[in-house]
DNA sequence: CGTATTTGACCCGCGC
DNA sequence: GCGCGGGTCAAATACG
């Protein structure tokens, strides 16, 4: 079960939509998602000074307007034995597949479409072509308290399936990244044990720019040079470097180092520091929200 | 009327 | 081989 995380890298408490919203990220490479539901609740509760005030927003936090909190989590070179900065919060454990294909079952579908577009090729080609283990690109996941299941992160994001997950009274959502040829994918879903814990994992990366249509200002929090490269197929051990540089701010390089930086946290943001202190505690007990959603 | 969502069917890997 | 669970497709439907 916990074996399906890597790495418990970052928490932080952000409103959206008015709406206070607590988040914890962390890397994963398993192929159960119910695996993090465990954990869902150690790792909300576990340290809640742990939280970082820096992003206001889950779209801030997700694209790092700023970068005055900074990580060393060492992530890309090997698994990370210690807790972050809690004994409660030792999530970590094996990193071994990064890319654990049990996804893109799609391929027989895709096959008899690619017949159609592409007579001479068939299937064998096709297999040939894909069929070459289809690696399961890294996926990184955040937990967030929020009432909101569908959180605000710049992108736009459309539905393309719903299943019920086993042992859970909650639905899991499926969405894919609406630009032309992006390949992120994301999968939203409630915890059972708590369900004021919202689970999202983004799985891919970006190709593009954020678009500008968003509400708020994600957009403008978006810099050119956010622009992910394209994928390179993981090799296993741990995730590719690319895959971080969408989120600079969640890992401050392969230094070695595991433990949180909590003294680099700039202080500035006043406003955002009383907002927490104010209402910490709150998000912290688990609740249960008012039934929203349009 | 174009686009997004819903939802049952379908595919695939895996364990028994 | 079969059943199960996760993930995706796509026709139907809802929505603006």
């Amino acid at each position: 079960m916990s074996e399906d995380f890597t790495d418990f890298i970052y928490r932080q408490q952000f409103q959206d939509d008015h709406r206070r919203t607590t988040a914890a990220a962390f890397t994963y490479s398993g192929s159960h998602s119910s695996a993090y539901d465990d954990q869902s609740s150690l790792l909300i509760n576990s340290n809640p000074q742990m939280f970082d005030p820096t992003y206001a927003t889950f779209a801030e936090f997700l694209h790092g307007s700023n970068d005055h909190t900074s990580f060393s989590t060492a992530v890309d070179d090997q698994p990370v034995p210690a807790a972050p900065a809690t004994p409660n919060s030792s999530i970590s454990s094996s990193s071994a597949e990064a890319a654990a294909g049990d996804e893109e079952s799609n391929k027989g579908k895709k096959e008899a479409k690619e017949t159609l577009e592409d007579e001479s090729s068939k299937k064998d080609s096709k297999a040939k072509k894909k069929g070459e283990k289809k690696q399961r690109q890294p996926r990184f996941a955040f937990m967030t308290k929020s009432e909101v299941d569908h959180l605000e992160d710049g992108y736009r994001w459309r539905k393309y399936g719903q299943k019920a997950v086993k042992n859970s009274p909650y639905p899991r959502s499926y969405y894919r990244c609406t630009t032309q040829k992006c390949p992120v994918k994301k999968r939203v879903e409630r915890s059972y044990e708590d369900p004021s814990i919202v689970i999202t994992t983004y799985e891919g990366q970006h190709n593009h720019h954020v678009p500008a249509t968003l509400r708020g200002n994600a957009a403008a929090l978006f810099a050119p040079s956010m622009l992910a490269p394209p994928m390179i197929p993981s090799e296993g051990q741990g995730f590719p470097q690319e895959f971080f540089l969408q989120m600079p701010h969640l890992y401050g390089g392969s230094g070695g180092n595991n433990m949180f930086h909590q003294q680099n946290i700039n202080h500035q943001h006043q406003q955002l520091h009383q907002f927490v202190d104010y209402g910490l505690l709150q998000d912290i007990i688990p609740a249960v929200y008012p039934k929203e959603e349009p």
